[in-house]
DNA sequence: AGCGATGCGGATGAGCTATCCAGTTAAACT
DNA sequence: AGTTTAACTGGATAGCTCATCCGCATCGCT
């Protein structure tokens, strides 16, 4: 049910309205459909027929980002490692949401109308119940900790990473705010004597360093 | 320079006008100044008078718990014990920023137009950074953490929390999550065998348990 | 009571959203 | 190639919210 191949025009337009979208997107601009019409060199119509509404239009920009971190989050299953697995997995996401402006609003939104966005967010959060169940059972992480809470976390994370100021800088201090949620903000008690660690060196390594 | 005194009349509407804001924030509803005139049964003008923007309106609003806030603070500077001094703020300003919608968006908007708030910002962020630096010099919280982290930190945990859904238990789950942040999500390597403790026994006990 | 200054209120224009339909175009059929 | 028709286009336009402006009412003072 591939709801009908599109008529040559209408994908071209269809193409451009999202490309400009896109654009305004990366640059801050909040989306104003009448306005993309004019960038585009269409008519207002066309614009909302194809988008009813200006988050459809967002949730449609956003698509390609969500199935990327989709991809990479079951790339992250193939991990033996569950720790590190997790930790790449959450940066990864908490990249992808400070990077792409488009993320926050369509996470936030309750709305199910896409069903394509509602199927990624659905595997997204499955692939995160996974990892984060395996790196518990491994000791690596809390127990106290649900899977309902990883997608809040991570909004957290990105959200104060766009509070904190300086856009240039933003990929940089989300990573370290992952990374205070991660190590916690009290300082550890001195390790025990480099003995007896649960299979596992204590927690693995730095996210992701690449 | 108190501005000159409101005529009586003035004083009146300004009143009624904050009150009225105060409860739609409550509701959560977004505050639209015709729709305040209205309720409140005076002209648009009267209300844009008082506030020029509804960003104006909020702050007004916001104010008394920010004046709140600042004075607990203030008041845990009196804490000797830096540790549990730190996070008894920590929880109080998370647990504002939960429970009055005024406060978000006033954090987050960089404007200085009102010179009250502006002063409680600064005079809420210097708290904040003296409560941390002594933690820091007790050997309680990491040393990688600046003073200008600790406000989008915060908004981060909040955030988070109102992300979560239920807002029935928005308060319980942001300080879970300001738990999960001080303490980290990863398990902590069992204690050494309960000594050497550097002048406190670990991190002081969860936040406040009130 | 009379008089300025201060504050009030709502009519109003500007800007944005979203709809609707007459006109145009792509593509299937002869 | 010519015809048909279903799909698509574009922009005029109605509905709505924001914010301003200014004649009029009210206050506070003498």
């Amino acid at each position: 049910m591939t709801t009908a191949p599109l008529r040559k025009d209408a994908a071209r337009n269809w193409e451009r309205i999202v490309s400009v979208a896109r654009d305004l997107v990366d640059e801050g601009t909040p989306l104003q459909l009448n306005d993309i019409a004019r960038r585009v060199g269409t008519g207002v119509g066309t614009v909302y027929r194809h988008f009813p509404t200006a988050e459809a239009l967002l949730e449609t920009v956003a698509t390609p980002t969500l199935e990327a971190l989709t991809a990479q989050g079951e790339q992250a299953l193939a991990d033996d490692d569950p720790g590190r697995a997790l930790a790449d997995f959450l940066t990864r996401t908490v990249e992808a949401q400070v990077t792409d402006a488009s993320l926050a609003p369509v996470t936030a939104a309750a709305t199910d109308a896409l069903p394509r966005t509602t199927e990624l967010k659905q595997a997204l959060s499955s692939v995160g119940t996974e990892l984060l169940e395996r790196a518990r059972d491994a000791g690596v992480v809390r127990a106290d900790l649900t899977p309902a809470d990883l997608v809040p976390l991570m909004c957290g994370v990105a959200y104060a990473a766009t509070v904190h100021g300086a856009p240039a800088t933003r990929v940089e201090t989300a990573r370290r705010y992952l990374t205070a949620l991660l190590e916690g903000l009290y300082v550890r008690p001195e390790r025990p004597g480099a003995t007896a660690a649960p299979g596992r060196p204590g927690p693995p390594g730095s996210p992701r360093s690449d």
